[in-house]
DNA sequence: GTACATGCAAATTGTTTGCAAGTAT
DNA sequence: ATACTTGCAAACAATTTGCATGTAC
């Protein structure tokens, strides 16, 4: 699944500007999620010139084009290089939103079970504790838990 | 599934003031989905003083005693009655969103099948079309169509 | 050469905050 | 009586806009 960014956006009449290409590097060192600011922090690094406004404008086309994915979650946008649908289960413990697969035509399958509307864009966002923090917790729990008698 | 708004609200400890019995009202009419401003624009019409300030605190402590869900799309903040799991479908041809059921058994399931994460809270968001629109687009497709020869 | 992109500043939108005055319990 | 709520204005955060300048094609 290697992504031919530059081919996607030229193929939908983006130019491939300095600016275009630095967010295509941001993309490929891949980061799970990220919001408009991580990306203009990491950009500003190299383009110093470089805005927030540029960077939104840029998301915006890379979304188009579909070479990422977005959602919004307590008043922010966050992006994603994943693009194919999945669960994002923000982590109530450590913050972090990480990747849950699951399967399209089953999840399909349960929508069309109820309803014969067309179902072209699905988000699936979830809020819960992450697989890492659940085992740090289970751990904890053992270490403190009181010697029975 | 008739909810004692009053019961709920007192059992968390929030107190019962004229503009929290406006929302409960406003709550029982029905509506599916309403953003604050809908709540503000309605309910300032039977008490004037009231500032969406005021509206937000008190969805927010509703939403906090789970008597509505709430979900963020485009960078507004949806609310609904509603709180058993389901997904919003919100429909490119007539804006509105609908609730479209699901078994919240088998999506958990789907989940599970992948991951051994906590799935506390689960929003689905779908982007589509409703099956009013759908229906209707199939008629004009219809009566549009060229006649064949 | 031209249409599209960028950088900048200012505007906008949705939401939250601080605080004095009011009110439910 | 007291703690919680309201109304108001101001603050905030995230995002968008307008426009002159710059640049990919």
């Amino acid at each position: 699944m290697v992504k031919d960014y530059v081919a996607m956006l030229k193929e939908a009449g983006y130019k491939i500007t300095p600016q275009r290409l630095a967010v295509i590097e941001y993309l490929k060192k891949g980061p799970g999620h990220f919001t408009a600011n991580d990306v203009y922090k990491e950009i500003k690094k190299t383009i110093p010139t470089i805005t927030l406004a540029t960077v939104y404008n840029i998301l915006k086309a890379f979304a188009d084009v579909r070479c990422i994915n977005s959602f919004d979650v307590d008043g922010t946008t966050w992006f994603e290089n994943e693009v194919e649908l999945h669960a994002n289960l923000m982590c109530k413990v450590c913050g972090n939103i990480v990747d849950v697969k699951i399967d399209k035509g089953k999840l399909l399958d349960l929508l069309k079970e109820n309803s014969d509307a067309d179902f072209e864009n699905i988000t699936l966002f979830v809020r819960g504790v992450c697989p890492e923090c659940k085992a740090k917790e289970r751990m904890e729990s053992v270490s403190t838990k009181p010697v029975m008698h």
